[in-house]
DNA sequence: CAACGGGTGTAATCAGTGATCACATTATCA
DNA sequence: TGATAATGTGATCACTGATTACACCCGTTG
């Protein structure tokens, strides 16, 4: 096979993002390395150069899927920006469980990736540090200062999660119901607050 | 290979039982076709003859989960069984919780089974069929017939399904705090009702 | 700018896997 | 009991994850 000369580390980013396009369209158990090399042009033996093994390259992937659903999150609210109103923030709270629900629907593989064997590791030592978690803090604490809701404590907040975390997982796998699922995760979310 | 005679489909019920007591162990994705040929003593061919292929092994053992789930439930709350009172119906509620999350922790590999791929076909299709959703709305029913909750509709109980849902898929892998497990899922199942 | 060293890619190889086939055997039922 | 369909065997195919000795060349140092 001709060599093909790669600045050092590359080849690392390229199976990175090769295997994260796979996990997205949901195919990673299926993913194998010699697939992988095939696809980049390498031999299967080139690889191990960067990984250890290929539970190394899905634990991997699934890191990289906590910080691309901290993206999102990002999006749906980003870092210093805060609700004008009610509504404003009733909104951005809404926004966040539509980006979870929207990222497991999307992502089928990668989600099973993250809260599977290899995502555990790296988030459930201390969920209360994920990015993603404090976001949700920060929608809770908007929603009490503009009396949505009459408290935001620690446990207000895991409960949410645990409940938009189910339905996302339950949504999660592709089906029919695409065109209400954006109007069912709004009245769930509202629901959520409900209890607070 | 001495050929061991068996009577017409046994094997295929010797194959369940031990892909079973693996998916329990949490190490199914590991157990391959000549594992379990070299564990019942047989051909790898032979298993050929009851199922079609590796996938359909595994779509068997995710409806076999769901059956033994639904034994729990039984268990729990005994068809035939009813609340004597508002506390006894609250404990009843409780139960079916706690049975949901302890399933998830002590099966671990049979919960990732039944909530991946393999087991949406089966279940995902009609859940309101499902009869642990049903013994979930048998127990909302009494407890809005002593007065612990105020509703108990369709919407009702998919709400508390997910709530309860995403904290035993949270709590599912395997980690520390298994002795302050049954007191939290019985705070959450309460906090669950608040909002009906 | 040159040379050196360690990070990188290659080919060959190993053991293990899912799946299929023709063939032998045996349980089952008329 | 005898016929037959169901069951188990062994060989075989293409594929996989992983390791090794070897060749190469990027990136750094002097």
């Amino acid at each position: 096979m001709e060599r093909i000369s790669r600045p050092h580390g590359q080849l690392r980013d390229e199976v990175i993002a090769l295997a994260m396009a796979a996990a997205r369209e949901g195919a990673i158990e299926n993913l194998s390395m010699r697939e992988i090399s095939r696809r980049l042009g390498v031999s299967p033996g080139a690889i191990y150069r960067h990984f250890e093994d290929r539970d190394a390259i899905l634990k991997t992937v699934a890191e990289a899927g906590f910080a691309l659903l901290a993206e999102r999150f990002q999006t749906a609210m980003p870092t210093g920006s805060s609700a004008r109103d009610r509504a404003d923030a009733l909104a951005r709270f809404e926004g966040l469980a539509l980006a979870y629900v929207t990222f497991a629907r999307t992502h089928y593989g990668l989600w099973r990736l993250m809260f599977g064997p290899y995502g555990c590791d790296s988030q459930f030592q201390d969920p209360s540090k994920a990015p993603t978690y404090q976001s949700l803090g920060k929608a809770l604490c908007e929603l009490k200062a503009f009396g949505e809701i009459g408290s935001a404590t620690p446990d207000d907040q895991s409960f949410v999660w645990t409940a938009i975390h189910g339905f996302s997982d339950l949504k999660a796998f592709p089906g029919a119901g695409d065109d209400i699922l954006e109007t069912q995760t709004r009245e769930h979310a509202r629901r959520c607050l409900q209890s607070l």
